[in-house]
DNA sequence: CCGGCCCCCCTTTTT
DNA sequence: GGGGGGCCGG
């Protein structure tokens, strides 16, 4: 299928985009041509009717059942799409943008299309190359909702009070700039670990609030009422940094929106058309961001499964998709409910389970596959026997022909691959597990990435923290604080306020030394970077794709990691680890010549932290449920289904009902991922953080409708105890799915009185351009400081001050002799 | 200032 | 069981 644009006679005001946009004419769609033109020359509010569709049809409608063409041909105003899994979800959607460009009813640029994951949203971007045939060059408005929000607000950084070329602070990030809020105020950051505060600001953020929104109930959840306070304090620095977290990237939006009509306005006049994927896990702050979007066009179509909402934790609300006809009165509702992916009896099963769940919108898949085998059941005896089983299993289904590639271990949570690990490792299985630390969360990368941040923006006080006695340069925690102090007194960044303090007494000669090499090197990969990047390197958005001449800043990354020692340090480490390690930084520096700069690349990292899976060879996947969805395999296993483990114990004694009720969703999503054949496994022992616990199959085994599995167990006995637990009619865990609630716990009184936590004021930012001393950056001295005056000093002690300079002073003091220091750390005497 | 040791906490899931 | 952070000793 190729598209065939005919630019020239368009008249539309984006019709230069065709033009410029590399539109092939190729020989299917010309033959569809006439009947194209036909359906342009409607007016965008006027939905093609399947009569007037061009005969033979479309290629991008082949295949398609009824209710995907409806799908895809329902252009006009709200439609719900509830695809159940396996029912050609992205065959709709990509078909559907394809139709909209194809008819002319939008330019590719007039498109939003948000996805939840970078995986959605590249394989999205593949198909409709592949539909178009390399015909659109991008998209430039699909991607997830961060990604695209993150675009936007570069364009209107300044209104919340940002510079466009702000930073993204991820997890790592905000959690030590939370840690430093609360040691600020003198709490006790054991008891109210910046752990929770971060989870705390991340679901007000996602429900749509800022600071002035959180009440006092909102408050009390940590420390004692101080939880909107210190939301706001964690606001101001971050503007002071000029730095934003993940919930900011929509928020800020969400505020533009509100505040600025004019540019909503401008936002609302692009987006022809919004399809929305995975609907099911929007948040209520990406609601309300696409509903401003939306209207007053209403030309919303959002896809999703409300039994697939399995992301309630990081606050997407399924409330969302249930309510989406009242909303959007008029929606046209479309149900997929044709299965292409499973064999009944997998449909079965998965169908079965998750009718135990309320509030669902419902949904009937069917299939035309035959029969095939029944949801296998197996119970064993430990852990390790479940890994073995499991091992032996994919060695026999490999034998017999079959790939590695096509089976696939799903998990509830991480900590259940070790053991499929070791496993694994010990009998020569080719494995690879997805997720876990990915590679941009790895220490080294993110050390990498902070020389990079910090040679890019110099008043990135955070990357500063973490690199400047990485490695070792004898810089402890005094130095640090010191240079802390500095900064905080004059509202400057630390590595400027470093750079001052080079010129003066306040550090110890080696510090000083070390420090100035550090500062030394900075300022000169900066001049590296200005001089690598002759264009302004300010350019907002990540431009994908290689460069036929080698990357000047991967060249830069690659001496900056020799030349800061970090390189020299892994060498020096004879730990298992560093090899890797090494390695790991190799392929960074690999990974950014695909970027045509750096800060392109650096929006990139901070928005895409997951790394593609390695493709290459036969290998078993080993992966999470969460990661697993949207993706098939042949052959699954599905470990751990016990009780504490599936559901998880956290589930069961934290999030009530609604949270169990996730949990089976999770389950159908696992059982769904099977193409031919799924099989189930509990162990009765598991050892579970090093210590043996023994367990009952989860409740959800006993859910699956017997016509639909073959049950088996090793254990002696035959018939287990354990299973009729569950045949009985009372569910003996009721006690534990109802009665919990979500209100989050406040403890007694335990911090100390704050005393005021420092005043974080944004000043510009300054450029350090060399070694420059703190004249020559301008500094003001203080005025109330006078030649002659006795002064103390917090190092030195008492002394009389025998020179100013700017904000530097001689000092003769009483016992340390003359020194040269900065103001900041003295006091009238 | 650094390294080692000990203790405590935690283990869902991710942009 | 293991990783991270804090504390103590060199």
């Amino acid at each position: 299928m190729r598209l065939h644009p005919r630019v020239a006679q368009v008249d539309s005001p984006s019709a230069g985009l065709w033009k410029t946009g590399k539109w092939r004419i190729t020989e299917p769609l010309r033959r569809h041509s006439p009947a194209v033109a036909v359906s342009f020359r409607r007016s965008y509010l006027d939905p093609v009717s399947e009569s007037e569709l061009p005969s033979p049809e479309p290629a991008y409608l082949g295949g398609l059942n009824e209710p995907q063409r409806l799908a895809v041909l329902t252009t006009e105003g709200p439609v719900l799409v509830l695809a159940g899994a396996g029912t050609g979800k992205t065959a709709a959607l990509t078909a559907r943008l394809a139709h909209l460009m194809a008819t002319r009813r939008a330019w590719p640029s007039q498109i939003l299309a948000v996805t939840f994951t970078n995986k959605a949203a590249r394989e999205m971007k593949e198909r409709i190359a592949h539909i178009t045939g390399g015909a659109v060059e991008g998209m430039p408005w699909l991607g997830t909702f961060h990604s695209v929000a993150a675009r936007m607000l570069r364009s209107h950084a300044e209104l919340v009070g940002l510079q466009s070329n702000f930073t993204i602070l991820d997890t790592d990030d905000q959690l030590r700039l939370l840690k430093q809020l609360i040691v600020a105020a003198n709490l006790d950051e054991k008891r109210w670990p910046a752990r929770q505060l971060s989870g705390l600001i991340d679901r007000w953020k996602n429900r749509g609030w800022i600071p002035k929104d959180i009440d006092a109930g909102e408050s009390e959840a940590f420390a004692n009422g101080r939880g909107g306070e210190f939301y706001q304090q964690y606001q101001d620095r971050l503007k002071a940094l000029n730095a934003c977290d993940f919930g900011d990237l929509l928020l800020h939006m969400l505020t533009i929106f509100r505040t600025q009509p004019d540019v909503l306005e401008t936002y609302r006049e692009r987006f022809r058309y919004i399809l929305v994927d995975e609907y099911q896990d929007t948040n209520a702050s990406q609601y309300d961001w696409l509903k401003l979007l939306a209207e007053p066009r209403r030309n919303l179509c959002c896809v999703g499964d409300d039994d697939q909402s399995i992301y309630s934790w990081r606050g997407a609300e399924v409330a969302n998709i249930l309510r989406f006809e009242k909303d959007f009165p008029g929606a046209t509702v479309v149900r997929l409910e044709q299965n292409y992916r499973s064999t009944p009896h997998i449909l079965g099963a998965a169908s079965g389970l998750i009718a135990n769940n309320s509030g669902r919108l419902g949904k009937t898949l069917w299939t035309e596959t035959d029969v095939g085998e029944k949801v296998r059941v197996i119970g064993v005896w430990d852990g390790p026997e479940e890994a073995r089983r499991v091992g032996d299993e994919i060695e026999s289904w490999q034998r017999d022909g079959g790939s590695f590639n096509d089976t696939a271990i799903l998990v509830r949570a991480q900590f259940q691959t070790r053991e499929f690990e070791e496993r694994f490792i010990s009998v020569g299985l080719p494995y690879q597990i997805v997720g876990g630390f990915r590679f941009y969360e790895r220490a080294e990368i993110r050390d990498a990435l902070a020389y990079l941040r910090l040679v890019q923006s110099p008043a990135d006080d955070l990357a500063f923290e973490r690199i400047v006695n990485t490695p070792k340069r004898g810089l402890g925690d005094k130095a640090i604080a010191t240079i802390h102090r500095l900064a905080r007194a004059q509202g400057q960044p630390l590595l400027l306020a470093a750079a001052q303090m080079l010129d003066s007494d306040e550090l110890t000669p080696q510090a000083r030394r070390s420090l100035g090499r550090f500062v030394g090197d900075v300022a000169r990969w900066r001049e590296m970077l200005s001089r690598a990047t002759p264009s302004d390197d300010r350019a907002p958005h990540p431009q994908l794709g290689a460069q036929a001449r080698a990357a000047p800043h991967a060249e830069l990354a690659r001496l900056i990691l020799e030349e800061s020692g970090y390189t020299a340090m892994l060498q020096a480490d004879r730990s298992a680890e560093s090899a890797g390690r090494l390695e790991n930084l190799a392929e960074l520096a690999r990974a950014m010549e695909e970027y045509e700069s750096l800060s392109a690349f650096l929006e990139h990292v901070s928005l895409v932290m997951d790394n593609d899976a390695d493709k290459s060879g036969e290998k078993v996947t080993v992966m999470t449920i969460h990661a697993a969805k949207g993706l098939e395999f042949p052959v699954v296993y599905l470990a751990g289904w016990e009780e504490g483990v599936f559901p998880s114990q956290r589930a069961l004694d934290e999030g009530g009902l609604a949270s169990l009720e996730e949990e089976r969703r999770l389950a159908y999503v696992a059982i769904t991922r099977a193409r031919k054949r799924a099989t189930i496994f509990h162990a009765a022992n598991r050892r579970i953080y090093g210590q043996w616990t023994s367990s009952i199959p989860s409740r959800f085994v006993a859910e699956l409708p017997k016509e639909h599995i073959d049950e088996e167990t090793t254990m002696t006995g035959g018939e287990s105890l354990w299973r009729a637990q569950w045949s009985e009619r009372g569910d003996p865990f009721a006690h534990l799915a109802s009665g919990a609630s979500h209100r989050a716990t406040t403890r007694g009184p335990g911090w100390q009185r704050a005393a005021s936590s420092g005043n974080f004021n944004p000043q510009p930012q300054r450029v350090i351009e060399a070694r420059a001393s703190a004249i020559s950056l301008g500094n003001k001295g203080r005025d109330d400081l006078a030649l002659g005056q006795r002064v103390f000093h917090g190092k030195f002690g008492y002394g009389t001050i025998a020179g100013i300079e700017g904000n530097k002073l001689e000092i003769d003091f009483e016992h340390a002799g003359r020194k040269r220091v900065l103001d900041s750390f003295v006091s009238a005497g």
